[in-house]
DNA sequence: CGCGAACTTGAGGCGTGTCAACCCCTGTGG
DNA sequence: CCACAGGGGTTGACACGCCTCAAGTTCGCG
């Protein structure tokens, strides 16, 4: 299987076709490195090739709110599109490497490969979903019901990405994790140690064995928690 | 000045080249009625003509998130490109028109028009980074800064359709209200009337008088209320 | 004109924020 | 190899903002 940084269900000419023109070249990003800022001038989406970054908006008083986590085959920066500047900040979560998309190249050769634009428009619309599902976590669920979807939602990316179905590794501090779920980093250690003494998983730092996903699963089902 | 449904900055012959082709259809909304539901299948965009509507996420047990309102100009269903099914359900409230847009044809023609393609990305793109903007309300504002970020966002997008700069008629109850907000519609009531003790506006039913716009966008800017 | 939905307002409870103390890892330098 | 520093994490006590429940009012619509 060719590398790719679109991960596109291309045929193989088509695949020929676009690949060293599209991705014009790669970048490293150590840890904790920033990608791009808040009001960088937009030139080009960025696809994780590896690794993990988060991206944040923050506002005037310096509050900040990560709008998400990505990790191999997201794109990053898609909200910059319209205005042409970037609407986040983009840093890396562990040591990284990124693909480097100008988004003039892509439109042009959207044009001229159909699969690519429908790819790209799906992958759009799928931010857009997934942005939805987090209004809904952040406006009408309690601190658990957040948590467990939260790790729920970090299993099944892991998962489809071939990694341990119940062995997760955080990439990210609780504080990161309560500014991505609104709550306060007290509140997703307090959670976490309840789940635990539920026999849901158990934490050891930021190591999680998750012993029971269907009792996780069932606290978003409306199951009270006990 | 020609109508158009997609609002995008092209020449006169670009939009010859579109028009008929593009909207295959309008369809007329009664006030309170659907569009589409979750789970629908998806094949076309829908671009608000005249009229207002909401869009809304649920949970199995019965939650409901509204992700946004929708005014003129603006495109109802991204979310559904990529799994082909709407992933929300809306709803017109007010009697509405939007045009029909398949995203086929959308696509098709964005291939001949490049023009159109870049406007497509933009709007979908920043809906993108408008949901972005709601999540910082959701995950780290309190109830008075969330009712002033709403109030001033309507106010902005009625001012660029050039409605009054003051005089705000809500098309939506205290509870759409909350269910956006993430807040209960006591809660969004109680604002409301705190904010009219305060002198920043007059509330009368739906209809919001805002005699003190600075005072709102105060709220947002770290001013502690009163 | 009258019914029901929408809105307002109050009282009290609860979930999460806030503040603080302590612990546990990790990395570093002696 | 150990001592130490420091950030990250845990846990407790308390406060407070918002939710919940309830009653009463107003308005819109049939």
């Amino acid at each position: 299987m060719r590398e790719i940084c679109l991960p596109m269900g291309l045929t193989r000419e088509e695949l020929e076709h676009i690949d060293h023109r599209l991705v014009a070249s790669r970048r490293k990003v150590a840890r904790g490195e920033t990608l791009f800022r808040t009001g960088d001038r937009f030139e080009s989406l960025f696809a994780v090739w590896t690794g993990f970054f988060k991206t944040f908006v923050s506002t005037k008083q310096g509050r900040e709110q990560i709008t998400g986590f990505q990790m191999a085959g997201e794109l990053i920066g898609l909200g910059g599109i319209d205005s042409r500047r970037h609407e986040v900040d983009a840093i890396a979560l562990e040591d990284s490497q990124v693909c480097v998309i100008p988004l003039a190249e892509l439109e042009a050769l959207g044009r001229e490969v159909p699969a690519l634009q429908t790819q790209f428009h799906k992958m759009m619309s799928r931010e857009i979903a997934t942005d939805h599902q987090i209004m809904l976590q952040l406006g009408s669920m309690h601190a658990e019901e957040r948590v467990a979807a939260f790790l729920l939602n970090l299993m099944h990316r892991l998962q489809a990405r071939g990694f341990s179905a119940s062995s997760v590794l955080l990439r990210t501090s609780r504080e990161e994790i309560g500014s991505f779920l609104g709550l306060q980093l007290e509140t997703v250690s307090r959670t976490l140690s309840k789940f635990q003494a539920n026999g849901l998983l158990v934490v050891r730092q930021r190591q999680i064995e998750v012993t029971d996903q269907v009792g996780l699963q069932r606290l978003l089902d409306g199951a009270p928690a006990s």
